[in-house]
This record gives C-alpha cells, sequence and structure tokens, in this order.
DNA sequence: TAGATTGTTAATCGATTAACAATC
DNA sequence: TAGATTGTTAATCGATTAACAATC
C-alpha cells in the first residue's frame, strides 16, 4: 500500500494546502463529494493538475465517483504533516504579531498556537487569543519545555537575525520570516519566507503586462 | 536595443523581487558593487540562477565586473513595472490591514498607499500613515479619482467576494487577498493569494520531512 | 597578462497537460 | 447499460543547471 515517499514538489504542497481551505468550506456546506473538477473551477487550475495532485497521496477518492471531501481533507492533512498538533510560537508582537495571533485558525488545521514573545513592556502580560504574552527572554525555557518546532518572526529587520539565532539555537526546526531580511541559518532548518512587500512587487508586473 | 518582450515566468519575477531588498541593503551599506556569485550567497540560490535571472532584463551588468547594484535595483524596479507610482489602496484595516499600512515601505519600492477603507465608526477617520481611514462607501469614487489600480483585500472571509466585487467594478486591476476564501473575478483581473494558514502548512511539510 | 566574472547557449531536470483504460 | 470520473502513463512544456567563450 505504501506509495514511494518522495517530497512532493513545492508547487503540490502549496496547492494542496490551498484545495484544503476549499475543502473546508465544502465541508461546511455538508456537501460530502467534490469532482476533480469541481475543485479545479474552485481553485482556478484544471482537473488534470487536481487530479495529478492528488495522485502524490497514498489514497485518495473513488474510481469514477469524486472524492469525499473530508476523507481528502485528512489525508492532505495527514500527508501535510498535520496530523498531531504542530505547536506554533509567535515572536513579534506588534500589528502583524497580533493578526496572526487573533485570526489565523491555527486549531482548524492541525496546529496550535503555543506561545507569543514581544520585549516591549505595554505588551507582555496581555492576554491574546487565550495566551498572555511572555517576555522574550522566557523564549528558551518556553520553546523546550512546551517542544514549539515552528516560531514565526513578525520583529523588525534590525532584530529578526538575533532572533532567528535565538529560535535555532534552541530547537526550533522551521521559522515563517516575516521581517524583511533575508535570514541566515543552518541547513537543516526550514525557512519560508513572506515578505509582504514582494507580493505587492508581484502583483504590480502582472498589472503591467495585461 | 529591444530585448524580446516575452513574460518573465512567475519564480523569475518572485526573485526578482526578492533581489531587490537585497539589492537595497547594499546600497544602503555603500556597496556599489555586486557579482552573481555574492548575490546567490545572499539570497540562498546559485550563482547560474542569478545570471539567468537578470538575463532575462534588458540591460544589467558589465561582463567580467559584476553589477552596480542601484543600476541593477533601478532595472528590477523599471521591469516589475514600478517606475511611475503604483496606488495602493487598502481595504479592511484590522490588526493585518494597520500592519500592511504602518509597515510595507511601499514609497521605497514604487509605490504608494493611497486610501484605507473600514466600515467600523470607531475606525473611520483614525489616521494611519498619513492617511485618513475613510468609509467602505466612499471606496467607488475615492479609487476613481485618485485611480488606484491595486487593492488589497483584509477583510473577514464572509464579505471578501462583496468587497472583490466592489473593487472590479471601479478599475482596480490587481487583488492582493488576505482573506481566507478564493475570489471569482473576471479573468483580466490578476489576484495574487497571500493565505497565511497555507504558509505555516507548508512549512509543516517541509519539517516534517527532514 | 591572468583571474574574475558576465552573457548566452545547450543539456538536464521537473512540472504540467493530455490522453485513455479502468471502474463505478 | 451509458455517462461520469478516477488513476495512471506518456507527451509536452518550462525552469534550472551546467558550461564556456567573451570581456574586463
Amino acid at each position: 500500500m505504501a506509495k514511494d515517499d518522495s517530497r512532493l514538489s513545492p508547487p503540490t504542497v502549496l496547492r494542496l494546502s490551498e484545495y484544503l481551505l476549499i475543502l473546508e468550506q465544502y465541508i461546511k456546506e455538508n456537501k460530502e463529494i467534490i469532482s476533480s473538477r469541481e475543485l479545479a473551477d474552485a481553485y482556478g487550475n484544471n482537473a488534470n493538475q487536481v487530479r495529478q495532485d492528488i495522485f502524490h497521496l497514498e489514497n485518495s477518492g473513488r474510481l469514477g465517483q469524486g472524492y469525499s471531501t473530508w476523507e481528502l481533507a485528512e489525508e492532505i492533512r495527514r500527508t501535510l504533516g498535520l496530523s498531531d498538533i504542530r505547536k506554533v510560537g509567535i515572536v513579534g508582537i506588534g500589528n502583524l504579531g497580533k493578526a496572526l495571533a487573533t485570526h489565523v485558525p491555527f486549531s482548524d488545521y492541525g496546529m496550535s498556537l503555543a506561545a507569543a514573545f514581544d520585549t516591549a513592556p505595554d505588551i507582555i502580560g496581555k492576554k491574546i487569543n487565550n495566551l498572555h504574552v511572555q517576555d522574550f527572554s522566557e523564549l528558551a525555557d518556553t520553546i523546550k519545555s512546551k517542544d514549539i518546532k515552528i516560531g514565526a518572526i513578525c520583529v523588525p529587520a534590525v532584530v529578526a537575525q538575533s532572533v532567528c539565532d535565538t529560535l535555532v539555537e534552541n530547537g526550533i526546526t522551521g521559522i515563517l520570516n516575516y521581517s524583511r531580511i533575508r535570514l541566515k541559518a543552518p541547513k537543516h532548518i526550514s525557512i519560508q519566507y513572506q515578505q509582504v512587500i514582494c507580493s505587492f512587487m508581484q502583483l504590480s508586473y502582472k498589472v503591467s503586462h495585461d
């Protein structure tokens, strides 16, 4: 039964995560079945690509009958490593950090927000999403004791690298970087860049070529 | 002189925008020259790819001598359509919208934040980054009179589609979507999805395969 | 000059699209 | 059964990597 374990390509991983959002919508509306055609229409690609993506999962739909929305959602979650709760920590509770902490539905997608850190005295101790913002100096202890493996960096550029270093020293293996600099880290650390200004620039290019 | 005008590929456009951030750093540090090797080291890819990306620009470095940081930056800006100021409007001034409005350095990259909208009475009228938050009902008039072409949607999922429709009706051609739903819009509208939870999921996959 | 480094073509690799037999 | 739809292979397309002559 075990399909060959080779890595999924980044574009496929991205699309699978986006399919999941669509599936949740379907599930909420009590739709139990979705075809590759429907999913493609909702996503904006084509049925061939949807099937090819799903083909890489270990098991999927029933020949000729479409996919069970919740079975497919579950399978995507499992494949993305979201079956046992992944704990996330956010460093920097400015507007952006606050937005992540309050609006990202971690628990709907197999994750949990386990800690939030800042250095500003007027923010430390505040409650946010059932969590007390902790002093940055407690970071090392907390991420070790809570076994947090993913960190989101939402601090100003000048301190981002040092925050990164601290996270790495204490066992974080995945970093989501919202700061505006490239981070240096050992190769075994996965870094995902999420530079807002770059999205606007990409859009600018698209807009100017239509 | 005109190089063939064919579109740059999305991965190339993304990288170019990211190179620009690195170049700005170099320029700030008064470094005038950068080699493909250095840029690749800073970015985390290889010199071949850097040169291949730059090759698609109309003009670039000097054979054997590396690239002038500011000439290359300027050329990237030009290519991405950032030479004449692109006006951006943000809809939804919650934590996320506020973060975009206050922390994204639009003006450093050939853009300008020209308007911000919300529906909450306690937010409307507030000053944010030299801009008064306007009532959503003024959106149509404002984006037409100010000729805003790019809109960022930072509203809750339930109203995102209707905001999108309003933007499209009034001449917006590029949309940055931070809401958690897929938007339906005419084909000539460029939509860039920026779903935060999906970045976390991608990271989860990476982390679980190391 | 010699070493460094670009511009550019060619080769490789990987992702998307197309096609269709198998199945319900 | 016939129509719909999947699983899966093959063909196409595009992006990355390698290589090197040209140039400073």
